[in-house]
This record gives structure tokens, C-alpha cells and sequence, in this order.
DNA sequence: TCGCAATGGATCACAGTCGACCCATTGCCG
DNA sequence: CGGCAATGGGTCGACTGTGATCCATTGCGA
């Protein structure tokens, strides 16, 4: 395979000369619109930034962002209307059975959550959090708790999410929201068990607490104990 | 700015609407074989992986690649022999004066490392190793505390790479050699300094001691005070 | 000594992407 | 009622990136 006198470890070789890109520009522009629309980021009924600040953001060209919108459009999943206080809106009636990309490999998504999360909560436990931070974390457990059955794995990645931007660091919530969509293709796959659900309520109060309280030391260990619980789950359907 | 009736949380938004690609093909694949150089992931002297396998792992199209490779070439980086047994070299004498890519935000570097290079320890920890990762691990730490000044960050970012490797998460892995990156050139901008040095060295055993030892607490613990202590003296000179 | 395999070097036609520009629609507000 | 601002809709020419294909060089081994 390599030459002996080249002793460049695999793993790490792996990692750095990976893809520089996941795909075209569409086909990328495309997967961040669904992304924010599984996540709740944009929530239905809620209307997009306008394709020009979009695109910029983005880093993308209008033209390719109007192909993405376009096919979303086409799938149903947006409406777009033109004229002042016009724009693209997403449609209520599209929050489930939208498509996931395929699940990758189950414990390196499952490790690197681990690390992620625990740290995500852990930095956000031990910064001073604005009143209206609290607030978020506060609305988002409470969303949590009382959504239906078929609203809850959007609230629940809401909530993680809430907890990542609270550290105030922006690449590490981009991280999270990375993880949190592999994991969610995992979940897809899994039924949704009330008496989990009833286990996570739990855990994910102990975790705002700790947070909220500025107890790094609990907020991790709550945490870890929570996707400790995920994990064992996905384990057992899918290994 | 936006409309009251929008409450799309701004630091989430930013990291979903974040852009598609941090440049052209061009420039990607360069920054990626700079990371490979400067990273020591392929040694000084060692060989490049032929172009087409290389081209094929990243991504890109061969005419890309090898614009990058003649742009490094031209900076004197790397050498191509044609031939059998030809291939793509590193320029041995090129391993300081790297160009670095300009140091994000310190905070965000610094609250990113530790989540991810503390839950790397912990994995690294918790897995049963091959004797060949402990051998590498202790080869790792070996060369930071036997290296001259010159090499220091050098076989220090081996070793921390090497930590990630030994999860067994590639995502992990690359997360990390994301980070290293920004944070070297965090560390382009600050003085080496020898007694920080030494404190490195025993940290380093510390963290590699649980490691080795299966202690997956000790281990975390050990690299999140290693860590404090270079966030200390960046916070110092930048902040 | 010669063929062959492995490598880098080069070119071309085609698809993807971009930036710039202008058009079409809508509804507020003077 | 009419202008205007904010939005989506569409087009064009230039540049980027790709896949395929061939060439050039080198050195091992039959």
C-alpha cells in the first residue's frame, strides 16, 4: 500500500486530506437551507433573509442560491412571494418527513457529540450569561417539555443548540449544529419511546440548571450522562 | 434590522447561514497541503501521495491540484520528480517561516480547543489502545521533550494530533487539526519561552500518562489545565 | 538492453459559478 | 393617486473547475 520508509499515520492522514469540498455549490447551499429548516432555525411560517444578504452570507452567488430555493420551492418545502415585505417563506406544513442525508459512521459521530456537547455545556455553565440568554435557554427547555410527540426531536435540537450559542462562540455552535444533523439522521431511524422522552425531560432540566446555576463541573456531568443515555440507544438499534 | 416578529436567534443564525467555502478550489486545496506541511503530517523530505490519489482524496480536479502544487513549488515548499519512484517532496529546509493563515477570533479559537482537544484526551482514554497507537503516543511525547526550540510547536501540534488520533474518531481528528491550525497561528504571534516550555513537558507526560493508563478523568483534567495554561499566555499577549 | 509501470506535465472541450445588470411585482406613504 | 423602496425573477459574458486524454521522464527487472 505505502512505502515503509513512510511512516505518516493513516487516521490523521485521513483527516487532513479529506474532501476540501461536500459537493457543488448548489448541492451545498441546498443542504444548509434544509438544515436550517429541520433545526428549527427558521421556523415554519418564518420568512428567509432576503436571496441578496442570503447569498452573501452564504458565500455564494445569487444564482446558485435561487437554484437551491428553487428546487426547496419545487419540493415544497418554501413559498416564495415577490413585492416590498415580500420574500421566501417556509412552509408550515413541511416541518416533518424531510429528507436526511445518509447517516455516517455511528461512534464517530457519537464521539465527537460526546466531546462537543459536554464542552458546549461545560463553557456555557461557566460564562456569565446575559438575562436574555437565560431567558432562551429557559423558553427552549420549556418548549421542550410540553411539544407533542412529533414536535419533540425539533425542540430537543433546539434546545442543544440554545446551550451551544450560549458559549457566545460561534464556531463552536456551527460544530454543534454539524454534529446535531448526523445525529439526527441517526435518530430518524430509531422509534421515539415516551419513557426516554420522560428520561430526558429530566436530564435536560439537570442541565439548565447546572448551567444556569454557573456550575461547570454538574453541567458537564449532566450532559454526558444525557447523550450517555442517546448513545446506549442508538447502540442497541443500530450496531 | 430585522423584524420583531422574527426571533431567530442571531449567533445561531450566523453559524447556519455561515459560508458555503472558505475560497476556491484553488486556494483550499493549497491551505490543506500547507496544514499537511506545517502539521509535520508529512515529514520534511517525505513524499506527497502521487497526484491523482491525492486529487482524488481531496476532492479536486487533478489541473487544480497541481496548481497548488506549483504554487508550493514556486515558494520553494516542495519539489516534484518525474519518474518511477518520482512523486512530490518536502522541501526539507522549508519547515519555518510557513505562511499562516490570519488568527481568527482568540475567544472563539480558544473555547473551540478546549472543548475539542479535552473530549479527545477523555475518548483517547476511555478506548482500549492498540500497542501500536501506545507506541506512537509515547514516540509523540518522546520527540516534543527531546526537540531543539526551532521544532517545539511543531512536534507539540504531533503530539496533540496524535491524542485525537488515537479516539479512533476521524471527525474528531480533523476537528482538532482544524483548530491546531488556528491556534498555531495564535502562537506564530507570541514568544517561545523555555520555562513554559518545561511545564508543557510535564504536562504533556501528565496527559499522556492517563491516557495510557485508561484513566479517562485524569486525562481530561491534565489536558484541560495544559490548555489553561497556554489560553493564559495568549489571553496575555493578544488580549 | 529493452519494455513496462509509475509518476509528473500538458491541453481541450464542457459544465458550474460568479458578478453585474436590468426587469417585475408589491405595498407603504407622502 | 403616484413615486419609491424592497423584494423576487431573469439574462449575459467572463472566469473556474472538471474529466478525459495524451505526452515525457525515470528506473526497475526480465
Amino acid at each position: 500500500m505505502s512505502l515503509p520508509s513512510e511512516p505518516v499515520p493513516q487516521v490523521l492522514a485521513d483527516a487532513l486530506f479529506r474532501p476540501v469540498r461536500a459537493g457543488n455549490a448548489f448541492e451545498e447551499t441546498m443542504e444548509r437551507m434544509l438544515q436550517a429548516i429541520r433545526l428549527g432555525v427558521v421556523p415554519p411560517g418564518g420568512r428567509l433573509p432576503p436571496e441578496r444578504e442570503l447569498a452573501a452570507r452564504l458565500g455564494v452567488s445569487r444564482v446558485t442560491l435561487r437554484e437551491a430555493l428553487r428546487a426547496l420551492q419545487e419540493a415544497g418545502y418554501v413559498e416564495s412571494r415577490r413585492g416590498r415585505y415580500g420574500g421566501t417563506f417556509v412552509r408550515p406544513t413541511s416541518a416533518d418527513n424531510l429528507p436526511l442525508p445518509p447517516p455516517g459512521d455511528l461512534e464517530d459521530t457519537l464521539t465527537l457529540r460526546l466531546a462537543l456537547e459536554t464542552g458546549a455545556a461545560e463553557a456555557a455553565a461557566a460564562r456569565a450569561l446575559t438575562p436574555q440568554s437565560r431567558r432562551h435557554l429557559r423558553a427552549r427547555l420549556d418548549d421542550c417539555t410540553a411539544a407533542p410527540l412529533a414536535d419533540y426531536r425539533r425542540t430537543d435540537s433546539r434546545l442543544h443548540l440554545a446551550i451551544a450559542e450560549a458559549t457566545g462562540a460561534p464556531s463552536l455552535t456551527g460544530a454543534v449544529a454539524d454534529v446535531r444533523t448526523r445525529l439526527n439522521a441517526l435518530l430518524a431511524s430509531i422509534p421515539l419511546i415516551p419513557t426516554n422522552i420522560e428520561h430526558s425531560d429530566d436530564q435536560h432540566r439537570a442541565i439548565i440548571d447546572a448551567i444556569l446555576a454557573g456550575d461547570p463541573v454538574a453541567a458537564r456531568t449532566a450532559m454526558a450522562e444525557h447523550i450517555s443515555g442517546t448513545a446506549s440507544l442508538l447502540r442497541g438499534f443500530l450496531a
